[in-house]
DNA sequence: AAGTGGTCTAGACCACTAT
DNA sequence: TAGTGGTCTAGACCACTTT
């Protein structure tokens, strides 16, 4: 399939008794323009009115196109001089956590082992996070994920221990991670704040992940709050790097 | 703060005189009001119809807060149904590359230093990546960045070797490393495929990087496509853990 | 002054869901 | 049948940039 092929291999018209929205196919339309050469990096598209003109669309219709567009990066707009086709630039790519919604996906390979919970009082950094007091009781939890009978994720856990808060039901909903990653989430978390890091296992990690030391591992670190922004939990998953990864794609699609 | 406070912290009509539109002012209201408790996960938002009477607006404006809302993944849209509050799913986190442009954002602490350029003739994995045949010839070069003279980023790189084709440009496009991660971008490439791993530093990065071994590292992996869709490089960026984090918040922000 | 993108209106019509 | 979201029109007016 040579340039101009791809050029044409998308009708350059408006189909209305298409079941995709008018917008939508003029987005693809032009982006298709983009990646076949059509425009290039740095040109500028046809004005709106023009392009109004070109396919028989309001004006409307043709600003939630190129707003579309805009949105994937694929073109910027700059009142009073035009829209024009951006060059790539990495720092918009995005690796999302639904990669990792693929490893839990499957519920029928996919267990959760309760190893430890017990209260305990929290140490600095727990209390810190977690907004509490040095010394007062958290619940710790420790859990293994299991897909495909084969440990993925050891799991650690600092919970909020306040019988004035609706602790049962969060531990609950926070218990099911399932839930969280892939499934409907959680009614009383209003936020979560998230870091990635790699680090080295420990001892118990690689045992833990039936993983030989040295070894190096994803390390998600994660804290959520209620909708009176209170700190719910602290916790942090251990990945085995060799089960996890996280791709993504950045630039023009077809 | 109570929770009734914040529920009025930001006014409930639309201001006609300001600079934010009034499709932003609604999409900030109702987020607003749901991050305050008025409405929780799973209820439904007054309807379209509702939302225009109240606020004064038209249609058109109300379905763009709304869609607003929509992509922020605050609220679900069900046709013939209604708008309902979303529940927090972390399937929907995404850490983007943002946070490394800070790492090179500035460039007077920011140098890339060549430590190796020759062509070499490709072994299978990189011939598979770079579409090419075993012992085609390939360019491979080694590179070195250092921000605030301390290393940062070991990146390796195969580029296409083909007289035929503007490799010298795109060399030097892709060679200003900063240009692709904060800069303006590159004009030739039109799409790159990234992963990002946890990994084990080999004895030369971790000399390079100037790390004890056993040590963690970020694997940036990245294949750069041209506007003909064939490869133009392929390669990976080692960083040392201990200077590099991705972070993230999920669910609703004020 | 002319051309560009940005916002907004006041409806219309359609598709879908509930009752 | 009534109510919901989804698309679309044919303009209007504004802010901004270029000539």
């Amino acid at each position: 399939m040579t340039a101009s092929d791809r050029r044409n291999s998308r009708p350059n018209t408006i189909d209305r008794t298409s079941f995709e929205p008018a917008y939508s196919q003029l987005a693809n339309i032009l982006k298709a323009q983009i990646a076949a050469g059509a425009f290039r990096p740095g040109d500028q598209l046809p004005s709106e009115g023009q392009l109004c003109r070109t396919y028989g669309v309001s004006p409307m219709t043709v600003r939630r196109s190129i707003n579309l567009l805009a949105d994937q990066d694929v073109v910027a707009t700059a009142q009073g001089r035009g829209t024009f086709v951006k060059r790539l630039q990495l720092g918009t790519a995005a690796f999302d956590l639904g990669e990792l919604q693929n490893l839990f996906s499957d519920e029928r390979t996919t267990s959760v082992r309760l190893l430890d919970a017990r209260i305990v009082a929290a140490h600095e950094r727990a209390a810190n996070k977690l907004a509490v007091s040095v010394g007062d009781n958290v619940i710790y939890i420790r859990r293994l994920i299991t897909t495909d009978e084969r440990p993925a994720f050891y799991h650690r856990e600092y919970l909020i221990y306040d019988p004035r808060r609706p602790i049962v039901e969060s531990e609950m909903e926070i218990t099911s991670l399932s839930g969280l990653f892939s499934g409907s989430g959680s009614a009383i978390v209003k936020r979560a704040d998230l870091a990635i890091n790699a680090t080295l296992m420990n001892e118990e990690e690689a045992n833990l992940l039936q993983t030989q030391l040295p070894a190096a591992a994803f390390l998600l670190e994660h804290i959520f709050y209620d909708f009176e922004d209170r700190p719910l939990s602290w916790g942090w998953f251990i990945a085995n790097s060799e089960r996890l990864r996280f791709t993504t794609t950045v630039g023009i699609q077809d």
